[in-house]
DNA sequence: GTGAAAGCGCTAACAA
DNA sequence: TTGTTAGCGCTTTCAC
């Protein structure tokens, strides 16, 4: 394929009259070698058009510098943001990276791990797909002690790492805030209950109802698959309930825009009617109207904080083995959900 | 690092009484190897947990299976979606993909080819940055024969391929509709002209004017950075227009969202006072009020095309040198410069 | 149809 | 401070 022969270490030492060692040592920066050499070295092998191999240097070291990234999608802006930041720290290490899909399928994400532990990455950055049911499919990597960290949607693992947001915290503000601007009946739109982002998001919902002495009601619950479609739905089935619930916490902006969509194609005011709170902070939750109100969640900072971990465990298997990072969130109120002027601290941008 | 040693060819060759090529051929469904030694092979070895060592293969055959990826931005719809393209067709056929992105920088452009020729790809698939000003950091891999794909924004470069849409003719019906639509004086808000995309369109811009005897005015034109901020500016740089222009076509939906955003909250109606119409079809195109018209891109085939184009001339450096594929995109007309019921046969979905 | 043997290019233990 | 040497695990030519 590749035309001419390739330049390797051989060659240059050959040009110096010196040993192939000290050539692979001077490319390294390996402190015992003289200064002089090693730049005498460097000048020769780039005027050469050296290229150090890869797979040659694998070969013997035993490790890839790769590192496998599992996620449900990649066309959200959650996740392209956070592989955004992933990116920018293992590059920054001088490691390569290579993405796979589950598309939200358990099924299909055995086979990624399974294909990324077949191409040796160093280490393994997950978010789960929706119904993944149990983490056996991760048992080759830590056989090997490859290291995995999870990120988001994650769950307990071998002691794994995870970064998070405090998303029980997130869901009860969420919840919360809606009782303050005079909600009594609020339907919860979650997602599957496996997934602790959905779990954690639920459980908050109903603490700040039993905190706020309302009674929890299961039909107000509607579990789905948390797309555009499943908002639709979401609210043609509110709007025939009697009587109408008035406030929607909704796991995600994305059914949560559906939802208003569809409700005010009903002619039904939002927030006056019904006031919906999503989560995540997309941009589209600044262009639908009225504004969304929603959680802002790092995700560039989640994806770097999980590449960061894992890299350094990955270079030290003894380093601190926190086991989990939480990282801040923010509930930011808009229009959606703000039924009256209070003297609020949180701003409405 | 890895715990145990692995298994080799040469475990299961011991463990058979065989040599070790035999195994090797065995594994490749080497033709001239008996069907029954190659069943026994086959079971030994994966109950031996044996794995192919990529990296000792690959030092022997000289390629990698890998491909290199170099975006301007990982997080926007359309390149998530054509990168999710991307990722079906090379895992399917066997090849993992180092992504990484230009962050639309000239500069960080060619460290990343760089980078990603070091990392010894078999293949390479770009879009370029806003900026990019010549393709010199191409020719590093031209010199190695090593394939090179462009896709949606593309240049000429030692006869490459390159996947795209028409941009001209989506720019020119664009403009058409905006013209039929009553409009008389439009403004263009556009990007950097360097690239095929933005000139394209302009040129289309440009020539539907022609077409249809109106002047065309520079001053109407407004070159930027195609961000939700240009935007804004470009929109408060419209109203301070006398006479206010009547229509705007807008190179991308970000800006062209922000600009209905900034619009509207001046009181300004759309499309009655200013039509609008944007570009890639986004999902925040269907959200914002009103809802804007634009034109589809078919983001998802556009990646899977550029992905095999590349792996069948990695495979086959002989094959079809078809310079240009050019995908079919569609008007989508919407609320957002739709100002009176016309018989027209686009949907307005 | 199968085996022997020579590397691919690099690194690291050991020697000097 | 530098050199020698023995592989890492796989593929492939040549021989039988």
């Amino acid at each position: 394929m590749k035309s001419s022969r390739e330049v390797t270490i051989y060659d240059v030492a050959k040009a110096l009259n010196i040993s192939p060692s000290t050539v692979s040592r001077a490319l390294k920066d390996h402190p015992q070698i003289k200064k002089e050499t090693k730049k005498k070295i460097r000048a020769v092998a780039s005027e050469m058009g050296y290229q150090r191999n890869k797979f040659a240097s694998n070969l013997r070291q035993k490790h890839t510098y790769t590192i496998g990234v599992v996620v449900p999608k990649l066309n959200s802006f959650f996740m392209a943001t956070a592989i955004a930041g992933i990116e920018k720290i293992t590059a920054h290490n001088g490691y390569g990276l290579i993405i796979s899909q589950s598309q939200e399928s358990w099924r299909k994400e055995i086979s990624c791990v399974s294909t990324l532990f077949n191409s040796r990455v160093d280490g393994l950055l997950v978010s789960l797909a929706f119904d993944t049911k149990n983490m056996n499919h991760f048992d080759i990597l830590f056989k090997k002690d490859i290291p995995v960290v999870f990120f988001d949607r994650v769950a307990d693992c071998h002691g794994c790492m995870s970064i998070v947001i405090d998303n029980f915290k997130a869901g009860y503000e969420a919840t919360t805030h809606l009782i303050e601007q005079g909600c009594r009946k609020i339907v919860h739109l979650g997602g599957n209950l496996l997934r602790n982002v959905y779990s954690e998001r639920f459980r908050g919902y109903k603490q700040a109802l039993a905190d706020n002495k309302i009674e929890f009601d299961q039909d107000l619950v509607v579990i789905t698959d948390m797309s555009g479609q499943a908002g639709i739905d979401t609210a043609q089935k509110i709007m025939k309930m009697k009587p109408r619930p008035d406030g929607i916490f909704t796991a995600n902006d994305t059914s949560a825009v559906a939802t208003i969509v569809e409700f005010e194609k009903a002619g039904i005011s939002i927030p006056d009617e019904i006031a919906v709170v999503g989560f995540n902070n997309e941009p589209i939750s600044q262009v639908v109207k009225p504004n969304l109100t929603t959680v802002d969640y790092p995700a560039r900072d989640i994806g770097e904080i999980a590449a960061a971990s894992l890299i350094s465990k990955i270079k030290d298997s003894e380093s601190a083995n926190l086991s989990t990072i939480v990282l801040k969130h923010t509930l930011i109120v808009r229009n959606s959900s703000q039924r009256a002027k209070l003297n609020n601290s949180k701003s409405a941008r």
